[in-house]
DNA sequence: GTGAAAGCGCTAACAG
DNA sequence: CTGTTAGCGCTTTCAC
């Protein structure tokens, strides 16, 4: 049907067909291809028609990079974040890519496990590449002059789950301290008393400890938080270590926690490989969640609601944090405004890992 | 110290420099400028420095885009996906997104949810955006002819994890009927007899139901794995139930499962949410894994290894699956010829939940 | 309604 | 060693 001469009759490269090539064929110039095939301009019915029916015949694909040079946009986003494996981040870019892609904007996503270089020439890379917005994890708190660009390059820009010291720009985060004192709470309310923080260090994926503080502000929002619940309610101060991201570091870091005598009775993970340490160790040293440890962690999981017992978490709304930093950053590149910083709430859900001390004496497995 | 003005005396529109911003400021041409920058032909050492040094004043970036089209490559790659936020496919990306990264190629990543008409788009998206390449991950088996795009806008591909019937194409796969053959002889070997399958159909994020067959060629050789080793040990035919890939629907299914009389002892999850969803239902009817009822299912994952009883599972090379793919991709950009099926072993990883019947008789629990 | 033509910013072929 | 120049394919005034 579609003959593949593009034009010179030899058709032997086999070029992709360019506007010229379909003007050509429904014999009408560049300018009334463009419109036709654009849907805007003033075109007659019957060449319009004329147009589709010959891009269709070339099998005509737009080059869109041909339109974002002329156009002085991408439609791309960029995401930079540590690790998109990790099944928080993987939730977020999901929101991410999903509503940008409603928008219109297809995602570049590049991993920088939480080293600032990595994070640097990701940044640079999308700036080159001429994103239109970036959405960045921060890596660090306080280094982040790759963010700031130079105005002339400055592209609009939204914080994802961090936010970073000093600096004016929006973020999307979740209220950390919050949903960690509602965990402290919970635990005081149930009668513990010696209360362990297992918090996370950088999400190395390999095994780079080039993060300047490792602790990145969310944790240290999640630790603020659960200190504050403590002595705002007169309760000891806790058994605080930290461990990088990764099962066995947690699982080690659970083992010294667990080890301590008095042994802590509650611990609060900030995340989900925390948990799987702290449910690990226990394993290793048969101890009962629930019963001789109770656990409360961040974020949800589907795996969260199953095991036995169920463990209580402090879900995020990931999904919609996410699909905000989009919402935010494509307002600031129509250049509605930039938005400051957007929090969305926690949530406290209680299963069955928090046993409630009051009631434990009695508590001896059933004959 | 950079004087922002680029060019033009006046500098009030700040606009990002470019390249001939960056000659002028050196004093040399732009094609002497895009030498030094690019480190290519011959340049002067003193040429070389002062364009650097310019470059560096007015904070130049190279503007990717308008290299890429005079180039006619943009060092992108697109990878189409059912559901990033899956932890197998979340995974497979990070291995491909760091692979392509390692060789000088960006990532744009796309969701489809398992629908074919958002694979279309995304696939005819990719194409307008002038990838270098795709990876995809097929919603069907039989329909494809989106992706034998006509020679002149072809674009070297390879399927990730499922292959497609009759398409010539590279693909990356992990062998799925020897995994679930090793699965069920696992079972065979500690005796169990009523051996039911739980079958993922498409990974469907919303609600829809638009894949033809809804079974993806790597379930399908799961089950036909499963079916070949029960033959050829002369077992007696399983029970089959299939889901959607959620935990809602998969824990149905498994309800389901457990309530036939007599009732299955043993059960071969395809993937994540399968077992997942057995483990709800254990739960719900007091049943214990490990005991009651065997399980095994495909996918590692952390939480697998440490709940309690762990879970075996067929471990499959998902790092390595998603990096091959991108080296086959790779080397088809490059022209060095295409790669044909690439098949990852897997690997079964006997952990606690699979009981042995013939012990169970005694197995009360004990006092 | 339609066409002609000017660039977007870069690179590479060809001169000097 | 360095400069000149011709496009890559598209969009969009500005004429007609």
């Amino acid at each position: 049907m579609a003959d593949k001469a593009n034009g010179n009759g030899k058709g032997n490269v086999e070029r992709p067909a360019r506007l010229i090539d379909v003007a050509r064929r429904a014999k009408v110039s560049r300018a009334t291809a463009a419109r036709a095939l654009g849907g805007y301009g003033f075109v007659g019915e019957q060449t319009r028609k004329r147009v589709a029916a010959a891009a269709r015949e070339l099998n005509y694909s737009t080059n869109v990079v041909a339109r974002s040079m002329r156009a002085g946009t991408t439609q791309t986003i960029g995401v930079v974040v540590a690790d998109i494996s990790n099944s928080f981040f993987s939730y977020a870019t999901r929101a991410i890519i999903d509503t940008a892609a409603q928008a219109g904007y297809q995602t570049l996503v590049l991993n920088t496990d939480d080293d600032l270089a990595k994070e640097i020439d990701a940044v640079r890379l999308l700036i080159e590449k001429r994103v239109d917005g970036l959405i960045v994890v921060p890596s660090s708190a306080t280094s982040f002059d790759h963010l700031v660009l130079n105005d002339d390059l400055a592209k609009p820009l939204v914080l994802l789950d961090r936010s970073v010291i000093g600096l004016g720009v929006a973020s999307a985060c979740t209220d950390d301290r919050g949903g960690a004192k509602a965990a402290i709470e919970l635990f005081l309310e149930r009668g513990h008393v010696r209360i362990a923080l297992l918090l996370a260090t950088a999400a190395a994926h390999g095994a780079e400890t080039s993060q300047p503080e490792g602790v990145v502000s969310t944790v240290r929002e999640r630790a603020a938080g659960a200190l504050e619940a403590l002595a705002a309610n007169g309760a000891p101060e806790p058994i605080i270590r930290y461990s990088r991201s990764d099962l066995e570091a947690s699982r080690d870091a659970a083992l010294e926690l667990l080890r301590q005598r008095p042994r802590p009775t509650a611990i609060l993970a900030t995340n989900e490989e925390m948990a799987l340490g702290v449910l690990a160790a226990c394993g290793e040293l048969g101890l009962t969640i629930g019963k001789e440890v109770s656990l409360i962690s961040f974020d949800d999981s589907p795996w969260a609601k199953v095991i036995a017992p169920a463990m209580s978490v402090i879900k995020r709304p990931v999904y919609e944090l996410g699909s905000a930093a989009v919402t935010a950053l494509i307002r600031q590149i129509k250049g509605h405004g930039k938005s400051g910083r957007i929090e969305l709430p926690t949530q406290l859900i209680d299963r069955m890992s928090v046993a409630d001390v009051h009631k434990q004496q009695v508590k001896r497995p059933a004959i």
